[in-house]
DNA sequence: TCTGGGGTCCTAGGACCC
DNA sequence: TCTGGGGTCCTAGGACCC
């Protein structure tokens, strides 16, 4: 009975392929086929026939253009992939309610319950597809699995335009013979510590004692890693988490940079956050001012707020106070980016539920905190309070 | 002319509290 | 003369992800 629920359960990771230059690809022509570069100074985003020959995101320009010469590049249209984007998100939504969206071109669906209307789960992965190529007009690759870590890993190895399916008879045959670096959490620095010990495929890793990962590369990822290469994986599909951090920054360039300069990149950035902040309607303790420097070393300096704010001058003096601190390692180092953020975020400042007490019982009240935990995350609400003097129930939305 | 612009999560030490 | 156990919050740094 139990194990029937863990069997049915099926979750598509769908992730747009090259999602940027396919957008310039859809939009112009002459670049289909061809490789394409978008973003000059650094690569943000390659197509397909570019990465054949080398290129990666995040590569310098020049390197890129050294790679492939005959590459087109492209400057980004940012308004344009966020419509892409919305435009996916519908089709997504329209497959199922149950959406956790993980970044611009990423996301998971649970379409554990939608068995017996729609069919199974890799039917409709391959309608999601042909939806998305029909109503958007660009190619997904789409990882179905009983787990959000296969379905993730499914869609990895299935790239570009592809589909796969992780037979759930059969998910350790798939999963150990897969190198190393495909497990979450294994960037670079993991990866050379495990491949010096000759750990080079997640079968591997299965191989080697929880303590001795932990030993290698710390608590929480060493457990995690564990975990993840016995294939157990039980997060589920969150729909509406509310991002804990909003932030900008800006590289300078190499050049020096005069404190009137920097205080006024400081400013540029502190409006948008704050402007940012109050469109979402949250309100933050915690600023944190980043620097790069010339030798690319980093340092980040925080200040917390005795109250969360969304103010444009309380923000901006606390990253002045904090920029003036840091004024000897930037006239040493010479600066060469700039960011700012914002987190540690209030909920007062989002959403406040008023409800007439008459003629409703605890069971809506708590269909409606249900409701408000689908839409907002399930750390939205923490408490509920009821305010006697108060003629309606008011919940404010604490932190934890 | 050597690297963008967003984010998340974890670790570790110090201050402080019970 | 010698040192427990548990917790929270803040700060700084680092790894990783897209």
């Amino acid at each position: 009975m139990f194990e029937h629920m863990f069997v049915d359960a099926a979750i598509l990771h769908a992730d747009l392929d090259a999602f940027y230059a396919s957008v310039e690809q859809r939009d112009h022509p002459r670049l289909r086929g061809r490789p394409v570069i978008v973003g000059g100074g650094v690569v943000l985003a390659c197509s397909y026939e570019a990465k054949a020959r080398g290129v990666r995101t995040a590569m310098g320009g020049r390197q890129a253009l050294r790679l492939c010469p005959d590459a087109v590049v492209v400057q980004p249209r940012f308004s344009e992939y966020v419509a892409a984007s919305r435009a996916v998100f519908e089709v997504f939504r329209d497959t199922t309610p149950v959406v956790e969206g993980i970044s611009i071109d990423e996301a998971f669906l649970d379409v554990s319950g939608l068995r017996r209307i729609a069919g199974p789960p890799v039917g409709i992965a391959e309608r999601l597809r042909h939806e998305v190529r029909e109503r958007v007009g660009l190619p997904i690759t789409v990882g179905v699995a009983r787990t959000k870590f296969l379905a993730k890993v499914a869609s990895r190895v299935a790239k570009p335009d592809g589909l796969l399916l992780v037979p759930p008879d059969d998910e350790l045959g798939f999963l150990h013979p897969l190198p190393v670096e495909l497990l979450w959490g294994v960037g670079p620095v993991t990866s050379g510590k495990l491949r010096e010990l000759r750990i080079t495929t997640v079968g591997h890793v299965a191989r080697l004692g929880e303590a001795a990962l932990v030993s290698i590369v710390g608590e929480a990822a060493g457990r995690q890693l564990h975990a993840l290469a016995h294939n157990q994986d039980h997060r589920r599909v969150q729909v509406g988490r509310r991002r804990g951090s909003i932030g900008a920054q800006r590289a300078l360039g190499w050049r020096p940079h005069s404190p009137e300069a920097i205080d006024a990149a400081a400013v540029a950035l502190v409006d948008r956050v704050t402007r940012r902040m109050r469109k979402a309607g949250r309100v933050g303790r915690t600023v944190v001012l980043r620097l790069r420097f010339d030798d690319l070393s980093r340092a980040t300096r925080s200040r917390t707020l005795p109250r969360a704010t969304d103010g444009t001058q309380a923000i901006l003096g606390a990253v002045r106070g904090l920029l003036a601190a840091a004024q000897p390692l930037i006239a040493e180092r010479g600066i060469t980016l700039v960011g700012i953020s914002v987190s540690n975020f209030d909920q007062h400042g989002g959403v406040q539920l008023e409800l007439p007490l008459d003629g409703h019982p605890p069971v809506a009240l708590d269909a409606t905190v249900d409701a408000v935990r689908d839409r907002f995350g399930t750390t939205a609400i923490n408490r509920a309070g009821l305010l006697r003097d108060d003629p309606g129930l008011v919940m404010p939305m604490l932190p934890d």
